[in-house]
DNA sequence: ACTATAACGCACAGAACTTGGCATTAAGCC
DNA sequence: GGCTTAATGCCAAGTTCTGTGCGTTATAGT
């Protein structure tokens, strides 16, 4: 979990400065995590300023430049680690009925509000440098297409079933909980079989 | 053309206050139109702001502020009609085909580096209100569905084509010159043929 | 428990952004 | 051409954001 961290600008390759992960800066990160998406839900990606976060997690607004440097950093960097990676994937043998239950997932969590608004936030950020709050999801896709008794690709699955969703999450998000998982999946496998 | 443009905010039904789009006003805003795209892809859609556009423009500030009032709002509008809706489409009685050059169209459109920053300022800015900088994408892919010997929705048009096209715009620009438009479009119609 | 120091809070200064009043220019319409 | 007034330019606050030095707190590691 490097994240785009700044803190200790160590780049000097001696024993990094073993980061402080716990107690206070936990409860501060959670607090200010809860401020951002309760702020983005509310005013958008971008209107969302770090004082503004600051004043409502009630932490000091210099934590948060230090940690981030800008609002752009920080949402994309909170975006991006709102599914947790290590949450573990559907593995049941049925490929397709693995890929219909992630399906599912991607659907269920991008129709919450704050998860499509931060979406967006993150899609604001994307394009420059290594700033993409989907790597993870590319990942995953990757990964289903790797495994035994797959037909596709995972670009195959970025492009049948990702891509609608997202692109539903942040143009149409109204229209999101109306999706099947299971028309996606089957027009995936359905045109290599 | 009702855009989000603000000025004269008059409410009362009585004779709306002929604008004035010609002359210094339609150069000012070319001026401005062309400082945010070089702006927005120098630095991403945030990262600009108004002061910095006027003084590239040449325009005094207080003039986009009174037409716009934000920075998101005006990205947004600029964005909405990057792509001219009044621009035509191909329509040589085949269906296949124009729905192909369309798609092509698309791809072109997007890969260059201005239009895909505008759209992930636009993807900022959507979901809330009536801010969609794909609308008329949106009406188009309705259109073609609704022509004779049409084997598809509107929804499969935007699920099939125009958001694999969008998604890699926003997340993965640099794969978008390598995509197909004919893959998308034969998958499109072979479906329900 | 003790030590080193990462991370935080506080305060202040400098920069940048917003906003409105007022004067000037010129687009739209006879 | 002459009139009305939309739109711009200029200026001057007022507000908010950005960034840094310094002292304090409490985490990670022994």
């Amino acid at each position: 979990m490097p994240s785009s961290v700044r803190y200790s600008g160590c780049m000097v390759a001696e024993s990094r400065p073993r980061r402080r992960t716990g107690g206070r800066s936990a409860v501060v990160l959670t607090s200010i995590r809860k401020a951002v998406e309760e702020l983005i839900a509310e005013r958008g990606s971008e209107g969302v300023t770090i004082p503004m976060v600051a004043e409502r997690a009630r932490v000091n607004h210099s934590s948060i430049y230090r940690r981030w440097g800008d609002a752009r950093t920080m949402i994309n960097d909170l975006a991006t680690y709102r599914l947790d990676p290590d949450r573990g994937l559907p593995d049941t043998g049925d490929l397709r009925a693995d890929l219909t239950a992630w399906t599912q997932e991607l659907i269920s969590h991008y129709s919450i509000p704050v998860n499509a608004a931060l979406l967006r936030g993150g899609a604001a950020a994307a394009g420059e440098s290594e700033s993409d709050c989907l790597r993870d999801r590319q990942a995953e896709a990757a990964g289903f297409a790797a495994r035994p008794g797959s037909t596709f690709t995972g670009d195959e699955v970025i492009d049948r079933v990702v891509a609608p969703i997202i692109y539903r999450a942040i143009f149409l998000p109204w229209t999101l909980p109306e999706v099947d998982a299971r028309t996606y999946v089957d027009e995936l496998c359905h045109r290599s079989a």
